[in-house]
RNA sequence: CGCGGGGUGGAGCAGUCCGGUAGCUCGUUGGGCUCAUAACCCAAAGGUCGCAGGUUCAAAUCCUGCCCCCGCAACCA
């Protein structure tokens, strides 16, 4: 029987290569839990896209001198392949700038306006007319009418924390051009009356009883805080028209329809083969489906209120999320990376230094799932070096230049597993089938380690064993022994083919395993140490991981800044 | 009393919901092995579980108070 199992992972904002922290909060346990249900035989669908909207994306494309379509869509084009070449597997990398997005965003707003949940309401925001245009309340800076602070925001108060309307301040300017001609002025934007949703939303929420607190907290907190109504239009050129007369200067908001681009990147996929493949499957009626999201926790409001209120209050059968699967932040140095400052290891910058199994493996190893967690180049060569290079990599390395050096180059036949063996094998059957619950939970930091134990494991065998010693009196025995580290390795590849794809891949290229998606193990795990072929030759396979030296820890942190 | 998360051997973490010999990885020390990327395997040392009270036969775990760190989470995304 197989799962149709729904992926989504936070959309990356369209502004610049993302760094570390959005990677592992998000797209890469997505990928690694999308790799492992098909793996097990699942129909996976792994939906993602840019979302392209507001204003950040505005300035970015004005300070890059470009129409803000013509910039979204080069790094629209930027993304996608950085993330290929993570070996993202998406099914679907869509943009939320999509037509597709446009009618589904004026769909739900036309739902729930049928529905009483939307209000017309006439605001004061204030315009700048050097910028010719609105800004939101986090763009104007002023002195705060509190502590005086003079970089106090809009929203708030950076010295003293104080929440602020744009009124308050003194001597507000413009954080885009400093300009002070600012004014206020009236328009009319329409609201989405949350506050009415508030009760259906939160039986939904108390429903989920299987979520981590981390999420459901989040959540809680928001509702336990009374739901507020909010603005779901903009007074900005670029985003979704909102379909409604009196409003044609008006788009609307970008996290109104940035959640709806998942719905609308799954018809965009399917309408590349309309004739086998059906987006409403996954999303209308779909009570077949299982439907997991990945995101960082500054994420988990819109996906635990927002976003269910558009889709319970448009009356329509909308498949809900199942599960959310929530993230802390990754520090840099203990500190925040920051897109804007430049501060981090950015995508594109961390391929040119290493390959992606490297970062792939350290973000998973250290995902931050309880607790914000570190990262520095030392810790990030140590994992390197320790388990990729050291246990892993060696523990091929040794059995491939064994296999090569005493039994020219193939599989050795012959000889008998003994007591050794249906030990080992018990073992392994424990590790498995717990590593194997680990990763359908999503627990990935301890899956890594379980993953870890399993390949320490091929190293006890393997010194325990000794069939440098064997083979001296016993040369049938040692041949069985150095065929069983070989059918180890193969079995490793393919438990650790969600992590680290390419290297798995490489590793059963040699064994002539084929270049598919290798299938996940059934017990009993004993069947998986017959399956190659005794006398098959072994191809050229190298040094796996290459570890990073302690003087190049030292000038990475110099070229990345990594104290300051 | 804004809110959330966190404080466990030198470092990074698990264990806390459902009290009962404090567990893992790295590092350190000693031993083994020499097939292997000076790699691997085995063993040892190292902790009054942020502080102070309380409940209990028994508290890292439950209750009360306090201290410290990180983040900001609705009109930024």
């Amino acid at each position: 029987m197989t799962d149709r199992i729904l992926v989504t992972s936070a959309l990356p904002y369209i502004n610049g290569v993302k760094h570390l922290g959005n990677l592992v909060g998000s797209m890469l346990p997505a990928d690694v839990y999308s790799r492992f249900e098909r793996q097990r035989g699942n129909e996976v669908l792994y939906i993602c896209a840019t979302d392209e909207h507001g204003t950040p994306a505005e300035l970015a494309a004005r300070e890059a001198g470009l129409e803000v379509s013509e910039y979204c869509r080069e790094q629209h084009e930027i993304q996608a392949e950085i993330y290929q070449r993570f070996n993202l597997s998406f099914d679907y990398f869509g943009r939320s700038s999509s037509s597709r997005n446009h009618e589904l965003t004026q769909h739900f707003c036309s739902q729930l306006d049928k529905n009483d949940f939307i209000e017309k309401r006439s605001t004061r925001q204030v315009y700048s007319n050097a910028d010719g245009r609105y800004l939101p309340d986090r763009y104007i800076i002023g002195t705060c009418p509190y502590c005086g602070f003079e970089a106090a925001r809009g929203d708030q108060c950076e010295n003293c924390t104080r929440v602020l309307d744009p009124p308050d301040l003194l001597e507000p300017r413009s954080a885009i051009s400093g300009s002070t001609d600012l004014e206020i002025r009236e328009t009319t934007h329409l609201f989405l009356l949350q506050s009415k949703m508030a009760e259906r939303l939160e039986e939904w929420i108390d429903s989920r009883v299987d979520w981590p607190s981390l999420v459901t907290s989040i959540a809680k907190k928001w509702l336990n805080e009374g739901l507020h109504d909010r603005g779901i239009t903009r007074d900005l050129k670029w985003g979704v028209p909102v379909n409604r007369p009196g409003f044609e200067d008006k788009v609307f908001y970008v996290w109104f329809d940035a959640p709806i681009e998942y719905i609308a990147a799954t018809r965009e996929w399917a309408d590349q083969d309309p004739d086998n493949r059906d987006w409403k499957s996954w999303w209308y009626e779909a009570e077949d489906v299982r439907y997991v999201q990945f995101m960082a926790k500054d994420n988990v409001p819109f996906h635990t209120i927002s976003f269910p209120g558009t889709l319970l209050g448009s009356g329509e059968p909308w498949k809900l999320v199942d599960f959310i699967k929530g993230f802390n932040w990754l520090t840099y140095y203990g500190g925040k990376f920051s897109t804007s400052r430049r501060r981090g290891v950015f995508m594109d910058t961390a391929l040119e230094k290493y390959p992606p199994d490297y970062w792939r493996y350290w973000l998973m190893a250290n995902a931050p799932e309880s607790d914000d967690s570190v990262f520095t180049f030392e810790f990030f060569a140590n994992g390197v070096n320790k388990d990729l290079a050291d246990t892993f990599g060696n523990f091929v390395n040794r059995c491939w230049k064994f296999a090569e050096s005493r039994f020219s180059g193939v599989v050795p036949s012959g000889g008998d597993w003994g007591a050794e063996e249906l030990e080992l094998v018990e073992k392994l059957e424990q590790r498995f089938i717990r590593y194997t619950d680990l990763l359908s939970e999503m627990q990935f930091r301890k899956a890594v380690g379980e993953l870890r134990a399993i390949w320490v494991m091929g190293n006890e065998y393997m010194t325990h064993a000794a069939p440098w010693k064997v083979i001296k009196e016993d040369p049938e025995r040692a041949a069985m022994m150095v065929r069983t580290g070989l059918q180890l390795i193969r079995l490793f590849a393919i438990l650790s083919w969600p992590v680290i794809p390419s290297t798995s891949t490489r590793v059963l290229q040699s064994l002539g395993d084929g270049t598919g998606m290798p299938e996940w193990p059934s017990s009993p795990i004993s069947a998986e140490l017959e399956k190659l072929a005794p006398d098959s030759e072994l191809g050229d396979l190298g040094i796996l991981f290459q570890k990073i030296p302690p003087e190049e820890v030292a000038s990475l942190e110099q070229e990345f800044g990594g104290a300051d």
